[in-house]
DNA sequence: ATGGTTGGAGCCCAA
């Protein structure tokens, strides 16, 4: 079985030590970090390599930066989407990884802008984002290659994703135009891997820190794991860590778990 | 409820 991870842990150095404890108990093949909050220098990779994970690592001061962290060595890291269209926030990381007896799989990891309100200039730079991803793929990658892409994309894809769709409607991270922005990526041939084992509305990977959001289950489901065609047949089982968004000074985003059966 | 809480920076910004 081969376990893929996502998780937004909203600063790293806060989080350390619930990673460690997570790493430990889960021991995932891939884990893939967003909202690191700190540069490359300060990343404590000591630690993480001690705990028996490689990391490939595209950090920044103060705001975004990502990571892969892996039992099996990385290859072919790639860091945000190069040339040209490239962006000067670390949001996005991909490496390539291969498991003894399989063939090898891409894992990406991705921190999607939040876009804070409809018709903002950040609104347009996260409508901008996803096209570009779209784009990376178009030029790097066809539907039948096998790969995983996780992160927090800030938009929940349909309504059964989001705790008021009523209140939520056509605000951010629920509007039409960015669910068409995110559908454009997924129409490049992607499959929602816990929606292929799990249908019921009401299942969150997010939850404001502010007005007991979490103990009312006012969520989101914002971070997601996206495979194509042949890693999604193989998708076996799929779960939101809700556990980790309990106790002393948890993030505001759950782990969200995927396995895969390799052959 | 245009509120509220958290984190990193540095006396506010982003989420």
């Amino acid at each position: 079985m081969f376990k893929i991870v996502t998780w937004n842990v909203n600063s790293i150095g806060v989080r350390l030590s619930r990673l460690l404890a997570f790493l430990d108990r889960e021991k995932p093949d891939v884990l893939c970090l967003q909202e690191l909050k700190c540069d490359d220098a300060k990343f404590p990779a000591g630690e993480i390599e001690a705990a028996g994970y490689h990391a490939a690592v595209f950090g920044q001061k103060t705001y975004n930066g990502v990571a892969l962290l892996s039992r099996l060595p990385p290859e072919n890291i790639q860091r945000n989407f190069g040339g040209k269209d490239d962006d000067p926030a670390s949001r996005f990381i991909s490496a390539r990884y291969s498991p003894p007896g399989s063939e090898p799989l891409t894992v990406m990891c991705a921190y999607c802008p939040n876009g804070q309100s409809l018709g903002s200039e950040k609104f347009a730079y996260k409508m901008d984002w996803f096209a570009r991803l779209r784009r990376h793929f178009d030029a790097n990658y066809q539907k039948s290659d096998r790969i995983v892409i996780t992160g927090d994309f800030n938009i929940a894809p349909e309504d059964r994703d989001v705790w008021d769709p009523v209140a939520w409607k056509e605000h951010i991270h629920c509007s039409s135009g960015e669910r068409a922005a995110l559908a454009e990526v997924v129409g490049f041939g992607l499959y929602d891997t816990f929606r292929l084992h799990h249908k019921d509305a009401g299942l969150f990977s997010w939850w404001d820190y502010r007005e007991l959001s979490f103990q009312q289950n006012k969520g989101l489901r914002i971070d997601l794991i996206y495979a194509t065609r042949p890693l999604a047949g193989v998708c076996v089982r799929t779960q939101i860590d809700r556990n980790e968004r309990k106790g002393e000074k948890p993030s505001d985003h759950a782990p969200v778990i995927a396995e895969f059966k390799l052959s």
